[in-house]
DNA sequence: TTGACTTGACTAATAGCATTAGTTTATAAA
DNA sequence: TTTATAAACTAATGCTATTAGTCAAGTCAA
């Protein structure tokens, strides 16, 4: 028979939380385990008993950035239609890129196959994009050519202002 | 007096031709200086000898990479303009993220100060979009609006491609 | 209340990494 | 041939993530 657990000093979702502070913090180099163990006030090893090691914390702050993004996204749009929600969206995009730089840039580093979950959070970003462009009369193949039209300049707009404009003033 | 040094087995520009080549293989994360020295027949604090520790080797790398994009664009659009250039600028960037990622990868993450050679760089990227919209008849603000805009979309195109497209199809 | 089970913390140890210091050695000029 | 230069080396340090194994605290059942 399974015996009940104890109460949990830490939790997965207080190491991610930290996590995330302290990649926005010191940026992606920043992040490490040693340093969020001391943050957290606890040895190193003891943070694998909530999360998968440094890989899957980065998994699992991916899936919080593109979620955070998301509802962010939502919340600025909602009871907004055409140019006034795109500017909306534009503005909460580049808001939380600037807010959470670190946590954002993770997204980016995701060459490898994406999790199921992860898949479902970046879809949730383009359902908001999409719904946006519905207002403007887009639909069917429109809408998705002008969807990934709209994602890619907001988004290279926002890594382009991160990593200091290439040299463009 | 200084007398002349002794020849030398290993050169600066190997180095990096070797690190470019592994970034390109083994992404980001492979590039490492262990790995570096083992395909090139040395111990690594050999490579000190020729770069300036792991940091410099990347700063070269990035310098690198924004040097053969624009010369890739510039190659791609002389003798061409309008949506012609356009056309074979927008496909020239894209091939040159899908034959170097791994080192185009690495221009996304400066978010330091970058030095003088890497801006210049940088700019000369700029001056070939900058010429293929003076074909469209864009000059002062518009066209530097329009640079700006044209560099975001290609740029969010080719790292959304990279990143496998964030759950977009 | 007692005892067993679960589980999250710990310590210890390993392996890989970049990096520095100091030494050796090959080469090219004098 | 001698000497200076610099590129290679070895050795050592300190950081990192990670695994294995131990300990202790809390919870439920008897």
């Amino acid at each position: 028979m399974t015996r009940p657990p104890r109460a949990r000093a830490l939790s997965p979702e207080a190491v991610i939380e930290a996590a995330a502070s302290l990649v926005d913090e010191r940026g992606q180099e920043g992040l490490t385990l040693a340093e969020l163990a001391k943050r957290l006030g606890v040895r190193s090893p003891s943070l694998y008993n909530h999360v998968d090691g440094l890989e899957g914390l980065l998994r699992e702050l991916r899936l919080r950035a593109l979620t955070d993004l998301g509802r962010a996204l939502e919340r600025a749009t909602v009871g907004r239609s055409s140019r006034d929600a795109l500017a909306a969206l534009s503005h909460a995009y580049r808001g939380y890129v600037r807010e959470h730089p670190g946590l954002y840039g993770l997204t980016v580093r995701s060459t490898e196959v994406q999790g199921a979950r992860e898949r479902e959070a970046g879809e949730a970003v383009v359902e908001v994009v999409f719904a946006v462009l519905r207002g403007f009369g887009l639909e069917g193949e429109d809408a998705v050519h002008a969807t990934r039209y709209l994602r890619s300049t907001l988004h290279g707009f926002a890594v382009l202002e991160l990593a200091g404009g290439f040299g463009l003033e």
